[in-house]
DNA sequence: TTGAAAGCGCTAACAT
DNA sequence: ATGTTAGCGCTTTCAA
């Protein structure tokens, strides 16, 4: 820096503020620094900036489940956003529990971001308490989030009102988990889920709730326990695409008529479900990531003060293909 | 870190060698001010010390696409080795032209991190250069890359094995490429599925070897370019399961038996493999990306010497199901 | 609007 | 084996 400013005739001070944009320094000036620290290829060390400024310009994203389409899109879409607004995105995946437990134990995140964000992450009781106490603010997305959960409830709404156009009224759920095991939460979920088909003036029933991991396996095991019983639903609506795929194979391979006998719906709108033709949600995936980054950027910048509640998830809309249609005549 | 040095009654600069495991100290101190820096939940500051000693703790991870399994796997597998060795992971996904030319253009990465991993990023010819005119080790995994490509030839060489065994001489392989546009280097893994196929006694015929993109389209793609002419294989392999399945999907739409007609392998074996019931090659994503961390780490400590060369890969291994079986009789 | 000086919290020589 | 002394490369008062 030191360098640059020789170059360009003014003090390593001016070059600071110039190169960041902040105010006291002329237009003129401002140019002119610019233009020098890019000739000579020079950017901000950020060790030294952060050191020096108390801002670490970087956010952890916390997440159990890279490779998951849904949530890769999710991580896509705030890396982008993070990234545009000048943050690095330092990964922390604890997908399994060992690496779960350690990342709690360290939290490593101390003095090393400015912010966190949690994804796919199902936190247990005693994980949200540590992440409140730290000293930054903590955004999370997803499923069972006991922060806020703002997306999933509009993509579940949309599928609902569909499936409920179209005449259902005994609509089973099945949401996926990144994760094995999760703390008593589960039960705010439960609500939503009864509230949502109360709201639509249909009964609900605990059974038809089914949790599930979010792969192809998790859809056919779920399906297997809820087409176990006497009463079945006429609709099946999944959280994840591969989830939703099981579903869909199985009740194939154990000679089901989708949508004859059962609709699917998945609240994943991903090549696999236009490839097979489910009827899916789409498009919030991108959009949910961002807006998350944009709640947490907020905070960030305001000190943590309470996060400013954003609208539902713009964007996602409900695609129809073949995998839904009117229940059976009973 | 001075409260600690005091409250343990040494100076700072012990505080920084037993924490950090340095030489010098005596065990018995070295356990002491451990113990007393838990007590006291303190953590060294990661800036403060990047800046004096020169070591950032920290690699870059630039990937093109996070939510597709098998990358999702290599980097989930990069990940926890990196973490293990203590360095951060910085993530940047240039998934779109836009995002890809940024990063390029700013190389954002200079001083901020001590080597860089590139996953699934098919490097053009100038983006190579840039990236090796950077002062910190570059390693890269995954199709096409200029640098290396340890494993696929490794599933590869496994899968063709296999169909060989069961009697093919007609093999087609359906590489999936996670970027849409790549540089000519594309003619490399031409060369390399004609030596693995020459090895096996077998001609290879360019028109055999087909691209596309990691998703259930792009396998729907391929097959539909390969099965449209005269001359067809009577085995197909895919280097992505999305792929598989699409092409898997598409062959049985389009009415052709599998396997009886044409034996399909996928070389990522996950869920959709298992599922469907595809032949597949298990195991070696995560393995692909710790090793690859290893390589970079012991680049990193010794200064960028030159990469060791590592064996094939560890643990994988071809996973018989119902997509295989031998050519249907001339 | 600009510059000078004083750290930010560590690590690394160099002592001892 | 441990302590002392300089910085690392910035940002930020404070003064001009």
């Amino acid at each position: 820096m030191g360098d640059v400013a020789r170059a360009a005739g003014v003090s390593a001070a001016t070059v600071s503020r110039a190169l960041r944009g902040e105010p006291g320094v002329s237009a003129s000036t401002r140019a002119h620094v610019t233009e020098v620290a890019r000739r000579m290829r020079y950017a901000i060390a950020r060790d030294a900036s952060s050191l020096a400024g108390g801002r670490r310009y970087a956010v952890a994203v916390l997440t159990t489940d890279v490779g998951q389409r849904t949530w890769g899109d999710v991580l896509a879409g705030a890396e982008g956003a993070l990234r545009a607004s000048g943050y690095d995105v330092l990964l922390y995946v604890v997908g399994d529990e060992a690496a779960r437990a350690g990342f709690f134990e360290e939290l490593p995140l101390s003095r090393r971001v400015d912010g966190v964000l949690v994804l796919s992450v199902r936190l247990r009781e005693h994980e949200a308490a540590l992440l409140r106490e730290l000293p930054v603010p903590v955004v999370t997305v997803g499923e069972g989030a006991a922060d806020d959960s703002p997306d999933l409830p509009g993509s579940l709404d949309l599928a609902v009102r569909h499936l409920v156009g179209l005449g259902h009224r005994d609509i089973a759920l099945v949401l996926a988990d990144s994760t094995a095991a999760w703390s008593s939460s589960a039960e705010d979920l439960d609500e939503t889920y009864q509230e949502l088909l109360g709201s639509a003036g249909l009964a609900s029933r605990p059974e038809w709730l089914v949790w599930c991991s979010p792969t192809v396996v998790g859809g056919e095991e779920a399906v297997a326990a809820l087409f176990d019983g006497q009463d079945r639903p006429t609709a099946l609506i999944a959280s994840s695409g591969e989830a939703a795929l099981g579903a869909f194979m199985r009740l194939r391979r154990d000679g089901w008529a989708v949508p004859e006998q059962l609709s699917i719906v998945s609240l994943d709108g991903h090549d696999i479900a236009r490839a097979v033709g489910l009827t899916a949600v789409e498009g919030a995936a991108r959009e949910q990531g961002e807006r998350a980054v944009h709640r947490l950027l907020a905070r960030i910048q305001t000190q943590d003060a309470a996060a400013p509640e954003l609208p539902t998830p713009a964007g996602a809309a409900l695609v129809e293909r073949g995998s839904t249609a009117p229940p059976p005549a009973v």
